[in-house]
DNA sequence: GGGATTTCGTGAACAGCGTTCAAAAATCCT
DNA sequence: AGGATTTTTGAACGCTGTTCACGAAATCCC
């Protein structure tokens, strides 16, 4: 009567993404979400085939504002004039730290859910998220004066991405809260100047070189 | 009688090792342990405070093991005379994805285990043994001819180590078994290769640069 | 409009989980 | 030997995800 399927299909959403974001996947539980929502638990299962497929669900939205929130970074920088390579992966990079500050459980929970089982079904939507975020590096390195064939930048991106993504997610795995972001922000600066210039500097890439 | 105390623990841990290495996380189940092992579900809170505690003990064992690795890797360079960083690298690289390719159960869970919960409690053994793992890089390092200072060896150490392990568990989420191996030695190759390259020719790297 | 039919929300019930703890078994000590 | 002490045990507790018969409500059809 009040709120039709779909916008309490999102009313839950927004109380998973809560739960998730205070108490980590451990606080993601169907009594919870379904007093919080004002329905029975029967009804999420109505709403949702599992928990499994609420978390889904909410990290697809998280992707989705991640994506949304470097191509914003990259649209500001574009609004400034600024096109320095360094510049906007640092844009990037900064976004990213900012999305997962933002973020601080439901963040982790997104990634330890990929995580828990051998992804045995369809990645395909996050993949698709992700691609997202491989386009707009790809992009910036294109914007650079580097000579990359379009497999090499397009493995360069998403190095670049995996790179940043360990950084963060190392470094907020430990360390006394204050250190965290400086020593995030110098392995960031550090890997970016490193790249550049290798990019620079670098001829062909071998792409099957000998391993040792 | 048959068994003393420690050695029904180290009992346990390979059980529980067994088991999370078959089926991530959830698989761990006290009844289980207790099953295999032949003693009772009290019994194992006798031997570890927690399930956790279980976990915990089983990822200090991967995280000594992949130390290991790592310095064995090393040792069979310099036995081969093989002193080049590069290969180097991609050696300790190397041994990184054929130590996850070993454990594709439980080094998953010891991610999953460590993003949990923001890690209210002491890191620090966790810390220390991966800190081994920075000493080694940073060792390696110091064998090239960049001009670095010890505090940039440090980081750049830590970044390389970060890089690597981001692009490993990205490339392991998702994506065909075949295509990911390929790819992963790829942009391994990138990064050490590029790294590398930014070091030689990087002067100074700010410590506190203008991050735009 | 009103009976038939389909759809949907409900919450008690079930199986399984981590964890506890009184009692039993084993061990130790004199 | 036998009391004191330690260790092991497994039934029991509370919580979990998930199901499903049931009844209410909406929808349909004539």
């Amino acid at each position: 009567m009040a709120l039709d399927r779909e916008e309490i299909g999102e009313r839950v959403l927004a109380i998973a993404e809560v739960l998730l974001n205070e108490g980590g996947m451990d606080n993601l539980k169907a009594r919870t979400i379904a007093e919080q929502a004002g329905i029975s638990v029967g009804s999420v299962y109505n709403l949702f085939s599992d928990l499994d497929g609420v978390h889904r669900a909410v990290n697809m939205r998280l992707l989705e504002r991640l994506g949304a929130a470097g191509a914003a970074a990259m649209a500001d920088l574009s609004q400034r004039g600024i096109t320095d390579v360094r510049q906007r992966l640092l844009a990037l990079a900064s976004a990213y730290v900012r999305f997962v500050e933002a973020h601080p459980g439901s963040w982790p929970a997104l990634l330890a859910f990929n995580r828990r089982r051998p992804t045995l079904t369809e990645p395909d939507a996050y993949e698709a998220r992700l691609d997202q975020l491989f386009e707009i590096i790809a992009g910036v390195l294109a914007g650079g004066d580097f000579d990359l064939d379009d497999h090499t930048r397009r493995i360069a991106a998403r190095t670049l991405w995996s790179s940043v993504h360990g950084i963060v997610t190392s470094g907020y795995a430990g360390r006394s809260v204050r250190r965290q972001a400086d020593e995030i922000d110098q392995q960031i600066e550090l890997l970016v100047a490193v790249f550049i210039r290798g990019l620079e500097h670098g001829g062909a890439f071998a792409h099957a070189g000998t391993t040792a």
